[in-house]
DNA sequence: CAGTGGTCTAGACCACTGG
DNA sequence: CAGTGGTCTAGACCACTGC
């Protein structure tokens, strides 16, 4: 193959009309970590699953073993793929122990989720309803579109930590009950991606302080003057396609939110 | 050099004792990652300034080009160097407009930082003290250590909506006053950077939702019913050296922190 | 032992910057 | 135009896993 020409993939391609791109270059590497993509999306290879080998996969595009290397280095670093030395490169998944909880930064003040235990979880509520603008905004949707709606409860020691609600599209998660919630033991992501091939692989959370309602206060048991911390996030599948609003409330006096700036 | 033996460096000297580790086997470029930091800890390449070209530093470290790419790699993902095709490596610094703020993550809800404008600083107050066993413990000092405190109001559009407090280790900062913050316009981390040597490359931040004491009330214009955002921060210089522990109180009725999870 | 990912090299060529 | 980082290749060898 000729270095250098994008002759898998062209980016480039746009509808034109003024103004338009650059004959933007794109490098080889870029162009199969492209193609992977694609073949993630589509389910080719499933979470959990090894994905071809670096020889095999270097063939079947037809560029070399570094070239396909690079591309799932990139992969990696977004965690979309795990590597494992001397046994292949993996699709990501949320049913693994030391990834659990990469989307929840609650921490214990003393001690790590270890020492905690498991969250006790404990479904309120889960409905079906039409989206309102707000919600219809926030999962690319049209107002009036099917959502889920779902409300819940996680305890730590016996104690009410964290209230949450969330919204989903009605269509990727057709058949999703709030029986089939309660009834699943681990993580929602993970459920999401066995009975639904939904993975999230990236979300973006904005954080407020403020007070909680009557409502709020009772599920959560605590004063009408408590601060709480409110995290809404969008959560992302691939392509950057919009799959979950979560609005949460969380008590600090025990826990705090963990972040780390680099 | 013969391939993959860890000449340059060894990370496996340690103290040994029962239970020491295994071999540690080090790959090469990792080595040379480290004899970089070396050098940008050591202030041999200053922020801003380029750092040799991959073809020198190759010759100097004896090493293929290669290699070398690999270690800058690294230090660019971690945002100590950065690359900039056709022209070189730079050491990264805080004073670069898209790079500002990296560190401060509450954005207004509406809009960008741009067109919000820059922020007006106050300081309240600056002075040295001992280190409390509390602060002592943050920074990786002694009870009784000199440090330095300081209080200071952010505001954005004339609206007060952040109050921070912040202590440094004497030591380092020897010279830093009330007057030298003032007059500094720009960003803290800057300053710290051109006037005291000190780059600040990492840094954890812990977040609660709290009420306001009286003074803080005061500072803010704020009533005491008001929920805040508590940020405590530790930052940190090359080789995870604690330099600079801050508590923030954010307002969150026109701004939030955002955080990507991913 | 074979198969996987991980490291290292040497060399060619491309894209970008600035004099 | 020379110098820089960026891409791509081909091949050798190392470290780790599991049969």
């Amino acid at each position: 193959m000729t270095p250098n020409s994008p002759s898998l993939a062209d980016p480039s391609a746009e509808s034109g009309g003024p103004g338009a791109a650059a004959p933007a270059f794109s490098p080889l590497y870029q162009q199969i970590k492209g193609l992977i993509l694609q073949s993630l999306q589509s389910g080719e290879w499933k979470p959990g699953e090894a994905i071809p080998s670096e020889m095999d996969l270097a063939a079947r595009y037809r560029v070399s073993q570094g070239t396909v290397r690079k591309a799932i280095d990139e992969l990696a670093a977004e965690h979309l793929l795990v590597r494992r030395q001397g046994k292949g490169t993996f699709v990501a998944t949320h049913a693994e122990q030391h990834v659990q909880y990469r989307f929840l930064r609650l921490m214990p003040d003393q001690g790590d989720r270890q020492s905690e235990g498991p969250a006790e979880r404990n479904i309120i509520d889960c409905k079906r309803l039409r989206a309102s603008a707000e919600i219809a905004r926030a999962l690319a949707l049209r107002s009036g579109d099917s959502v889920l709606q779902a409300r819940r409860v996680l305890s730590f020691a016996g104690r009410p930590t964290i209230l949450e609600d969330l919204w989903l599209p009605g269509l990727p998660f057709k058949g999703l009950t709030a029986e089939r919630l309660s009834q699943h033991h681990g993580h929602m992501y993970e459920l999401f991606e066995t009975e639904f091939g939904v993975r999230m692989v990236r979300a973006e959370e904005k954080i407020r302080a403020v007070l909680p309602d009557a409502a709020q206060c009772a599920l959560l048991k605590v004063g009408r003057n408590t601060p709480l911390l409110s995290v809404e996030r969008i959560a992302y599948t691939y392509n950057d396609a919009p799959m979950e609003l979560r609005r949460g409330l969380y008590l600090t006096d025990t826990h705090h939110y963990r972040n780390v700036l680099s």
